[in-house]
DNA sequence: TAGGAGAACTTGTACAAACAAGCGAGCCCA
DNA sequence: TGGGCTCGCTTGTTTGTACAAGTTCTCCTA
């Protein structure tokens, strides 16, 4: 049973996505919507609120809501997922786990893991056959057995944690910056020492605040860009003061 | 006036950035909020869905409020405007136009922009005295006059333009992703010619949806980062596919 | 003691009503 | 013609109510 706001959002989208609201035009009134469907204005306006948060419409008090863009923003689902979001993409893709062994907690794990040993995983994530994300990930201990037990060239993590142990990854945090490629990491994506990279950190918990994993991900350059659209108001993404130092050669599973 | 779900938001906020509610614990129900605050339970959700939104709290239907974070994701002025983003973080800032010139929009930015003639401004940002950030704006033709008006080393454009002219900077696109650093980029961030940068992509419009500028903004690696906090159901932050070519040489604006 | 039924609690959805606040267009007057 | 003002429209805020749906804990029973 869908909500019906969602519904009413659906349609909404469908609307402006298909052109009958073009770009920089301006929506219906919430009455209007309100009449049309049948609903509460209440209704209309939760409605509106999803279309908001996507970043099709903008409002201001007074004025007619006017429509801002076609392109949708998508879903956790996708952002966290490599294999969910290449598929959603149309894009051939693969992994293979390059090493992987336990090992105690150190440094920040710890506090952001909750565990005194973690499972540290190093896995290439192919695209149309090139490699172009390297995953540096460390499991919290009560999913290490889960994720030792994944094949090893297993397409998607999340949705085989998810069948095996029923496993959502809910909420997650980004930290998202430029770096140069090391030694490692430019034998294994392909590219030269130095070139740059875009990683992202992360750090996901379940829907409990339960953290799950930490992960160091770097895509090669040119291969995946990061799109946000965002409004006055409202917006997660925000910039972070880094030290100007950075070291290369700080990596897990460096020789 | 604030709004009273505001200032409610605003209460529970600085609870749980204080501690009172550590990272992890339950929040109050909404209806032991809503009689503290002696306010109908629609209202203190909608407080909830503030803090829900900077990434605070999640939720869960049928169960308790969790603390998520105590780092806040601020607000879209902060993400666009450099000045008051460093103002807010406490740090030195400043800015010099390096060059301006007036001419024929192509490419994609008659459509992005909605004007025949640009203004194009190359322009570097320090961070306690090192420069860190390389913006290459094009700016639409109706608020061009008003950016020549600038001083050279005018600190906040988005806050000149504000008194200036009354401008507000409403929505914004984000496209995020790294790349080596070009001939030009190299000399005036002072650094290697190859080495990564953080490369934004924006475009922005007012409240009506008018364009008002697209930019190409190119931060020192290690220098500043971008965060998102986010959750199943609600995020604005995706993944997009690049072509995997990428060229160091072609600058200014291209596709 | 383990498991299941169920009650109590909590969040999600929906409706209705009212007032506040801001915008825009049209009107009137100088 | 130009400027200011008013009025209607539209969105923002708040309250109250009701029920649906999911979670969690307790207690009872096998």
């Amino acid at each position: 049973m869908v909500a019906r706001y969602e519904r009413i959002a659906d349609e909404l989208r469908d609307e402006i996505l298909s052109g009958a609201h073009p770009v920089g035009s301006q929506l219906p009134s919430e009455a209007e919507l309100a009449e049309r469907h049948g609903a509460a204005r209440g209704t209309v306006r939760q409605a509106i609120a999803v279309l908001a948060a996507e970043g099709l419409v903008g409002s201001r008090q007074g004025a007619r809501r006017i429509v801002l863009g076609r392109t949708r923003s998508q879903s956790f689902a996708e952002l966290h997922s490599f294999a969910q979001w290449a598929r959603a993409n149309g894009c051939r893709y693969g992994g293979q786990v390059i090493a992987q062994r336990r090992r105690a907690a150190r440094g920040p794990e710890p506090a952001r893991l909750g565990s005194a040993q973690v499972l540290e995983v190093l896995r290439v994530r192919t695209l149309e056959g090139e490699p172009v994300l390297l995953e540096r990930t460390v499991y919290a201990e009560w999913v290490a057995g889960a994720v030792e037990k994944l094949p090893a060239d297993c397409e998607s993590v999340t949705e085989a944690l998810y069948e095996s142990i029923g496993l959502v990854f809910a909420y997650g945090e980004h930290l998202i910056d430029a770096v140069p490629a090391g030694a490692q990491d430019a034998r294994l994506l392909g590219v030269r020492r130095g070139s740059p990279l875009l990683r992202q950190r992360r750090t996901t918990t379940t829907h409990e605040g339960r953290p799950v994993e930490t992960s160091d991900d770097r895509y090669r350059a040119g291969s995946v860009a990061f799109s946000i659209r965002n409004s006055i108001g409202a917006n997660p993404l925000v910039r972070q003061a880094g030290d100007l130092r950075f070291g290369a050669g700080e990596h897990m599973f460096e020789s």
